[in-house]
DNA sequence: GGATTACTTGGTATAATCGCCAAGTATAAG
DNA sequence: CTTATACTTGGCGATTATACCAAGTAATCC
């Protein structure tokens, strides 16, 4: 059975959505958020890169819809739009731990 | 806070399982196979590319820990090996849906 | 053995992503 | 009004991802 057009769109935007989170900077970023809203300038210190490059990052959150901001005086604030994320963690972790044993029996039989 | 090795380690291998999900093709496939498993030959039919395009998305899945497979005949069979990723499909849903609403309110304002 | 089916892998062209620098905007402070 | 701080955006080179074709492997059928 192939895909409409309405369900093609939908996997795309489901696929962007992952993108958006799918790098550790963002990652990072996302980890600090769940703690509570920080600023730029807080995140650029966390991350350790060049204020452009955070500030992109934080874009293509935002266009995600995952984080959301306001400006406070000069400062702009980020914040978490949808803490669910956080449950990826887990599932994300799991994986890690099976992939890690799985080597480890790879290793063995060689 | 600056992130240890082994933390931004974590990072990375987090980051490379989500990338593994992000792609509409990826999902189109892992969606499918909550169903249960499928063949390549089957899959190939489901997202409408070339065989060898399938065949590396599913060695990407492969390679994040995400599907596991096995050969029975001249056949290469898929599975989930970690179901909990169909976890993430709720929430990704939840920010679609958020995401379509403030689009609204947007048009709205305007 | 020869042909067929089901995959995988290498190569390659094209497109997307990433990170920095430089330049611009906006608020606040002196 | 000038300066400083906090961001954002444009642009550029470098890396990475994606899709197809062609060629190779592996199991089955005749």
């Amino acid at each position: 059975m192939k895909a409409t057009d309405a369900e093609q769109l939908a996997l795309e935007e489901r696929a962007a959505i992952l993108k958006a989170l799918a790098h550790p900077s963002r990652l990072m970023v996302v980890d600090e958020l769940s703690r509570g809203e920080r600023c730029v300038c807080e995140l650029t210190e966390l991350v350790g890169a060049d204020m452009s490059t955070v500030s992109k990052h934080l874009s293509v959150l935002r266009d995600a819809g995952i984080v959301d901001h306001d400006k406070r005086g000069v400062k702009v604030f980020y914040r978490l739009r949808v803490p669910c994320v956080l449950n990826f963690f887990t599932c994300i972790e799991a994986i890690r731990k099976e992939k890690g044993r799985r080597a480890l029996i790879a290793d063995k039989e060689r």
